[in-house]
DNA sequence: AGTGTATCCTGCAGGC
DNA sequence: TGCCTGCAGGATACAC
């Protein structure tokens, strides 16, 4: 569910309630969503004061005194919520109960979250291993130019693809696309210099304003306040299979193909020409 | 090496 | 009404 704009809006909600506080408990319901043993998971945490709130990718990133790290990856339909009166959390999987209200809680229907204590030396090997951010101010077009180039992958799947560029997922990979002109289907090493520049400034100005709108909620997402996003509204190509194309009017497809679906405008996005294989 | 497929899990929408 | 099938913002273990 959650790609790098909601993580975006969730990390900013946390910042204020979690800098400084200190953990004094963890409840465990659903041991499943732990990357290792409960016990292991809790004398991590425990006792330890918050110093940071920050977002890699997909990943919120807790960092803690000695140098340990709490990564929380939300799955399709995690959410991180401050438990204040009134909030829904009707599916728990882990309670943190805080020095000071309100307590922290990671909820998630279908448990494909996950929740893992590091190293910050461990942190740092995974992060490595992630893509670039694609709204740092060092990830230019060029770079997205280059390593393109090195991938006969379908751009979509390319997209999708955490250790090639962080924080993409489906949604955001095909408002990008469609507002770039490029097909899902098109190979990354097929996209010309011009394109990739196309596709560069797409992806920023999809992201971008996703943020500004705290999110796209289709069904599960909510901030660290339980509140839905404003951006799915605002979507041109995602999920509107046989409805007109914002551009041109051509009528929108869906079709599936690395087990997820793709949506794009035939007209705005012509077919990939070359026939590879 | 690099790519596509199947799988984890639950809830909900739509068809019959 | 109710059962059944398909579908979902992700990540990863496999097979080829």
């Amino acid at each position: 569910m959650p790609e790098l704009p909601e993580v975006e809006t969730i990390v900013r909600g946390l910042v204020p309630d979690l800098v400084n506080r200190s953990i004094r408990r963890i409840s465990t319901f659903r041991p499943d969503v732990l990357r290792q043993s409960k016990i292991s998971f809790s004398k991590g945490l425990k006792g330890r004061t918050v110093n940071s709130v920050s977002r890699r990718g997909k990943n919120i990133i807790i960092d803690l005194t000695d140098d340990i790290i709490l990564v929380v990856n939300l799955g399709m339909t995690g959410r991180l919520l401050l438990t204040r009166p009134g909030i829904q959390t009707a599916h728990i999987a882990v309670r943190f109960i805080l020095d000071k209200e309100p307590d922290l809680v990671f909820d998630d229907v279908r448990r494909f979250g996950s929740l893992e204590v590091l190293t910050a030396k461990d942190w740092e090997l995974r992060s490595q291993k992630l893509g670039p951010e694609p709204l740092s101010a060092d990830y230019t077009n060029k770079r997205l130019q280059i390593d393109l180039a090195k991938s006969s992958s379908p751009i979509r799947s390319w997209l999708l693809d955490q250790h090639r560029l962080a924080g993409i997922g489906n949604i955001y990979a095909n408002e990008a696309l469609h507002l770039a002109g490029i097909h899902p289907r098109r190979s990354a090493r097929s996209i010309n210099k011009i394109e990739a520049k196309a596709l560069h400034r797409a992806i920023r100005t999809v992201l971008r304003s996703a943020i500004r709108n705290r999110g796209t909620t289709l069904r599960d997402y909510r901030d660290s306040s339980g509140a839905p996003g404003k951006n799915a509204a605002k979507l041109k190509i995602y999920g509107r299979t046989g409805k007109s194309c914002h551009y041109c009017s051509g009528e929108i497809i869906r079709s599936v193909f690395g087990n997820r679906p793709a949506f794009y405008c035939p007209s705005c996005q012509p077919e990939p020409k070359e026939k590879r294989k």
